[in-house]
DNA sequence: TTTTAGCACTCTGTTGTTTCGAGTGCTAAA
DNA sequence: TTTAGCACTCGAAACAACAGAGTGCTAAAA
C-alpha cells in the first residue's frame, strides 16, 4: 500500500491532535482538523490503512487511534513543520542562560532549568567534557597534619579536588616534592595518562619518598578519572509526574535518571547535531515509554557536550526540536567565548 | 482519665503492631501480642479510652486503631525498648562508612547510603560546617585569557571553586596581586568577613586595579557564602516510593527534599544529640505525614553536622534511633580523626 | 466494680450488572 | 471512490449486593 498525500495529511493531523490532547483520536474529531472535506467514513478507511501500514494503533478495539513509534518517526522526518522559537522566547532564554557568572556548571544548570520549565519535561545535560583535556596543574594543600586536599585543574577549566589521608605527617617538603613531580610528569599531558598503572611505575621510581606519596597519587588518579567522566546535570525531574501516560514506570524512570552513567552514555552517543529517540527506539528499556531529544553543543568547533529532554512520547516535537537547537547553540556560543584555548 | 499500666502495654502493642504491618490494628489481633489474657471486649474498652485520651485514632468508624502523633510520642518517650544494633551490623556499617578515601563528602555519602539501605528511608546529611572556619587560601587560576577559576580553601577543609569572567585580560600580575591582597586581608580571617559590603570598600581602596579585580572578589564572596551554607547530601530518595502510606504527598515530599535549604535548616536546628519529629510535629507542612530522625555528630567536641532519615510516621523507632546514634557517632569519630585543628 | 459474651450496626472493599457513549468495520447505495 | 447507515465492541461509570472486619453497647457473670 502506498502512502498518498491524503494519508500523510491524516497521519499528521492524528499525531498533532494526539500530542495536543493526549486522547486517542477518532475519525469524527479529525474532520475539523483537515483542510479538505470528506466524511468520517472515508477517514476511517484511511486510518484503517495507516494502522495496517504500522503508523497508527488502537489501544483497544473501540477507541480512537494513537501514533506508533513508526508514526511519530514518519511525522518527524517527513511531515512536521518546525516551529521556530519566537524572538521573545529567544530573548527570555538568552537572558536566563547568560545570567550566571560564567561558570560552565552554572550555565548548564540554568540552561537545564529553562528547558525544563519551558517544556514540562525533565532536562539533562552534560558538562563540556575534556576528552583531550590536559593537566594544567596538580598540587596538594595540607589540611591537617596527616590530611591534605589534592587539587587538579585541567585545561578544560574543570577543577576537581578531594581530601586524602596520608600515613605519614605532611611536611612542606612533601608539598613541594609532589608539586615538582606533577610539574615534571603530568602538566601538559592528557588526563588519560594518569592511570593507576602508570602511577605505580612512577611511585616505584621515587625511591624513599614512595611511601609518603603513594596515597596522594592514587587520589590524583581518582580525580583524573572523575574529570574525564563528564558530569550529568538533571533538572525538572518532578515535571515527569505531570505526565499521566508514563504511569507506573515513572519510578523506574526516575531511578534511571538518578544514576548518571547511562544518561551520560545516552547523551554522548549521537553523531548528528540533534538526536531524537522515540519510545522503543531507545535502547534502554526504562525509556520505552519516553522520548528523548538530544541536542549537542560545540565549543570552539568541537563537539563537547549535550542537552537533552526526556518526556512522554507525545512531545511537541515541532516546537521542542528547534528550541533545543536554539538553547544548545546558545550554550555552545557562550562556552566558546569563555573557554578560549 | 489516668494512664494505667495495662493501657501502656496496650498502647505499646498497638504502636508496634502498626509499625510492623502498616494496618490499623483491631482488638482481636492484639490478643496474641499481650503478655496477659483478657477478652477482646476488654481491649476494646481500653482502646476506646486511649482514643479518647488522644493516643489512638480510627481511620473510619469500623476500622482498627492507628497511633496518633501523641501516641507515637508517648511510646518513644516512655514505653519503647531501644534495640541496639548487633555487633554484626556495627561492623558492617563501620566497614562501609570507612571504606572511602578520607574525603568528608565521600564519607557522608557512604554513611547516607548505608543508612538509606538499612532503613528503607531517604537519608539526608549535612557536611561538617565551618561556622568558625577561616580562610586558608584564596587565589585565581587563569583558564582562558579572560577567564579564571577562583579557588577558596577553608580551614574546615572544604575547597570551593568557580569560574569567573573578567572584562580585562588576566596577566600573571593580576594573579599575583589577587593572591597578595587575599593573603593580606583574608587569610586567617573568618569566612563571614568576606561580605559583599566589605569587598566594596576593599575594591575602592585598590585604586587603579579595582576594575580588573572587582569581578573576582564578587565571585570570591559567592564562594565564601557557599562554603558557609553547609551542603546537603541526599540518598535513597526513591526508597520513599515503597511506602504506600505517604500517598500522593510523595511528589511534594521529593520536591521538598530536592531543594536543600529547608533540609539544611531542619538538620541544623535541634539541640539534643538526637532529635525526633513525628508527623505534624514538623514545622514544614510537606513533612506532615512523615517522621524524621536527626542525629548530630561532633567533630573534635563541637557540634558540626547531622545525619537524618525521613520516612513515614510508622518508622521502627526502637531500632532506628540507636542506629542513627551509632552511625553519627562513627562519622563524628572518623571526621575528628581526619580533621585535626 | 470489672470482665466477658453476644449482638446489632457501620463502614470499606470487592464483585457483578447495567448502562452509556464513543468509535469502529462492514455493507450497500450514490 | 465516497458516503450514509447500522450493528457491534469495548471501556468507563454508576449502582447494587455482599462479605468481612471491627466497633460500641447491653446485660450477664465473676
Amino acid at each position: 500500500m502506498e502512502m498518498t498525500q491524503r494519508k500523510q495529511k491524516i497521519l499528521a493531523a492524528v499525531v498533532e491532535s494526539y500530542i495536543r490532547t493526549g486522547e486517542p483520536v477518532g475519525s469524527k474529531n479529525l474532520l475539523g482538523e483537515l483542510d479538505f472535506s470528506v466524511s468520517s467514513a472515508t477517514i476511517r478507511n484511511e486510518m484503517a490503512d495507516l494502522a495496517e501500514m504500522g503508523y497508527l494503533e488502537q489501544p483497544h478495539t473501540s477507541a480512537g487511534r494513537v501514533p506508533t513509534t513508526l508514526g511519530y518517526r514518519y511525522y518527524i522526518d517527513k511531515l512536521m513543520n518546525k516551529l521556530e522559537p519566537t524572538e521573545e522566547d529567544r530573548k527570555a532564554i538568552a537572558k536566563t542562560v547568560s545570567s550566571g557568572s560564567g561558570d560552565p556548571e552554572q550555565l548548564l544548570e540554568k540552561a537545564g532549568e529553562v528547558i525544563a520549565r519551558l517544556t514540562g519535561c525533565a532536562a539533562v545535560s552534560t558538562m563540556p567534557l575534556g576528552e583531550k583535556a590536559t593537566v594544567r596543574r596538580a598540587e596538594i594543600v595540607p589540611v591537617g597534619t596527616r590530611t591534605a586536599m589534592i587539587v587538579l585543574l585541567t585545561s578544560a577549566g574543570t577543577l576537581k579536588s578531594k581530601a586524602c589521608r596520608s600515613d605519614m605527617p605532611i611536611t612542606p617538603q612533601t608539598v613541594e616534592r609532589f608539586y615538582s613531580v606533577c610539574a615534571a610528569h603530568f602538566v601538559g599531558k592528557p588526563l588519560e595518562d594518569i592511570s593507576t598503572v602508570m602511577l605505580q611505575t612512577l611511585v616505584a621510581s621515587l625511591g624513599e619518598h614512595a611511601l609518603e606519596m603513594s596515597s596522594f597519587f592514587v587520589t590524583l588518579a581518582d580525580l583524573a578519572a572523575d574529570a574525564l567522566s563528564s558530569d550529568v546535570l538533571l533538572e525538572g525531574q518532578s515535571n515527569l509526574f505531570n505526565h499521566r501516560e508514563l504511569g507506573g514506570n515513572i519510578i523506574e524512570l526516575m531511578e534511571f535518571l538518578r544514576k548518571g552513567e547511562p544518561i551520560s552514555k545516552l547523551l554522548s552517543k549521537g553523531k548528528d547535531d540533534i538526536d531524537i529517540k522515540i519510545g522503543t527506539e531507545n535502547e534502554y528499556k526504562q525509556l520505552a515509554n519516553s522520548s528523548v531529544i538530544i541536542s549537542h553543543y560545540d565549543v570552539n568547533g568541537a563537539r563537547s557536550g549535550a542537552l537533552g529532554i526526556i518526556g512522554p512520547t507525545r512531545l511537541n516535537y515541532a516546537k521542542l526540536i528547534p528550541y533545543m537547537q536554539f538553547v544548545s547553540g546558545l550554550v555552545g556560543d557562550i562556552l566558546s567565548e569563555s573557554i578560549e584555548d
